[in-house]
DNA sequence: AGTTAATCGAGACGGTACGTCTAGTCTTATT
DNA sequence: AATAAGACTAGACGTACCGTCTCGATTAACT
């Protein structure tokens, strides 16, 4: 449940609190908000990388063994931060044609990666490559959810008789985000509006659909 | 001409060397090699974040100073060494039809990244995330060639009839590529060969065309 | 009283414990014999200085508060420990003629601080270089009742003719202990059996005083 | 040669200098000076135990490192400090008779040890009780010199007959300096120089010598 | 029986220092 | 010049304790 590190407190995320107030001084609730709002604060004006937990501390007034008590590193408290103030929204909509829904959902994804919370994920990828825990964390807190609702969408599709029989699913998935990933990694070109379109219209032409309604012509 | 720091010695790829022996002691070759064999013999056991300037000076034998004078940042250090060494042969045969080739292409760079130097690679690419000027050197360095190999197969892929006229190259250089620095860099799933095939297939499929050969059936 | 911190419990000295108790939970014994044992068991294998109140506290499976409410420093805890489960054994004897008797004493001191008991005392007096509290405590609780023994000796030797009447007993009893003490804490010699002799041989001679006896012969 | 870190620089003292200048920044003494000036400046409102290195490097606008680099540990360097800036002198004058000659260098002692150099001195000797080369060092450094002359002075005194051919010298030295030290460790009672006049009364008397002189009546 | 006062454990918290590490820069000597 | 050796500042690292605090649970004596 996010790279804190471990503590035996449990409380699923969803599952109802039951409230079981153990024994010693209670965790101070304020301090770990003022963390990861300091935290994002920092992140406003430096890089990942050129933050540090001393940093954070300082800038938050809050001491070191506290951050270290309950994070294992800078990047899993970005993560946490992230999530907490900034959840991206890039909802799936269930009241559009499959098609339109996947087109809104990417672009959605798109234009929030072409700004600061793109800098952001790209920065906790990057601190992935060297941290294999924060890397599945981040799949799990940040693609699961994701990639489930894309795959619904394309189940739902394909019912519809607009995908192949053929066609595998969760690589077409792949194939819909891996671009998007790429350029935000490689800064090989901007992240437009406009690619979401792009995106799609090969998609749909690859499958011989109509581009505005994913619909056979 | 890589992330070496600025010298007038200027000497551009390819120019006539002119021999314009400077005044003073001569860079000494065998440092720079040692330089570079150190730091991929250090990238075997570490990660590129946990090596250290410091490691490699100390490893090679070699004054910092030294380092500082000829790279701006180890990775530059790693860019150089990796070129060197170990330089990724991913050619596009010329003697295959083109979806063949492609195919070929693809699945020797997939191959690459699966393992030691994908794990490189993909370091380089993290630091990238705070080091513009890296990135782009990694841009020129490892993928302006190569795209520009692809571009040119898919062109006389197209020219045989192989791909709509109205599909963009550039875009569908990008959803092959895409997918693979993807799974590099997110970890959410192995780089197989298989890869290459079901990517290819995909593709080929959406054309409508023939698994095997890349013609229409 | 010991370095306990200030109760108002009261119970001065020689006044009657009177047996006042007060209203509250009452202190638990258990918990008190048990941070005492654990200090003296840490400090079989550390030093006064690497010990920690933290480690008491974790190793005695007690609450830091608890330590807190009844010591002011782990020092105060050690002389507490010291006293309670090693009470040092140098008695003096009164069965026996002045002379010896005072040889006998010294020779217990010197062994009981050649070992385990001296390094204590050696770090305790260490200690309170920077604590002048628990330096005076120190003094009132290990050597007060001493000296008063030695001095008492000093007394009936001298009436008996063994030591003139112009020497300064308490000046004695100083060049008695004070080489046991420096060799203590400086190191500079071992304390061996024989320095008691030795240091008894010298005043004797000193006196001119039969070595055996501390008779004139 | 002090409680370094052993460097290989060699220079034992009263050695040549040689000036074998090495490869390398040399070091700077102007730092290595002002280390030890602010140590004794902290020194004279702080405890040792109080000061830290952190605290040192802060006052004297010194990297810590530098600190590490040179010297072991803090007491090390106040041993240092102590030497160079304050070096106690205690000599031992040679135009006056032994005994003479003893008082004055004892009393000298005392009122040294009386004032702040009394403090520092404890210090050190409270922090060698957990650190063993220290205590060495500080014999070495601070007795052994001392010790040596008044040796020599009790061997001239007994030339002149004043001291038993029986009596072992080395103990005389340790009853005489023992209870200084007793003193200033156990603060038993204050360092005054009356107590040089009392001790070698107590010696004087105990041989049957005049006070002033140390000649037999 | 309920109140009150204290003890005690667990554990959070802001601090401070530890000793180590690396980044870069600088100084000197050598080649 | 270029290189080597190494000193130096600056500052983060992650750990360990400090002493204080909050909380809930316990334990008696006093109503």
């Amino acid at each position: 449940m996010s790279g804190l590190k471990k503590r035996s407190r449990g409380a699923t995320v969803g599952v109802a609190p039951a409230e079981t107030r153990r024994i010693g001084r209670p965790r101070n609730e304020e301090t770990r908000k003022v963390i990861l709002a300091t935290t994002l604060k920092l992140l406003e004006s430096e890089t990942l990388q050129s933050i540090s937990i001393e940093g954070i501390a300082r800038e938050a007034g809050v001491s070191k063994a506290t951050i270290y008590r309950w994070w294992s590193s800078k990047a899993s408290i970005v993560l946490d931060a992230f999530m907490e103030h900034h959840l991206v929204r890039t909802p799936m909509r269930h009241d559009l044609p499959p098609a339109e829904a996947l087109v809104d959902h990417i672009a959605a994804l798109i234009d929030s990666y072409s700004g600061w919370a793109g800098r952001i994920v790209a920065q906790i990828i990057a601190e992935g490559q060297s941290d294999a825990a924060l890397l599945r964390e981040f799949r799990e807190r940040f693609q699961y959810g994701r990639r489930a609702a894309v795959r619904e969408v394309l189940e739902s599709w394909r019912q519809q008789g607009g995908i192949p029989a053929h066609v595998d699913l969760e690589l077409l998935t792949e194939v819909l985000y891996g671009p998007i990933y790429a350029r935000l990694l490689l800064g090989s070109a901007a992240l437009h509006r406009d690619f979401a379109d792009q995106l799609a219209s090969l998609v749909f032409s690859m499958f011989g659909l109509d581009n505005a309604s994913g619909r056979r012509p």
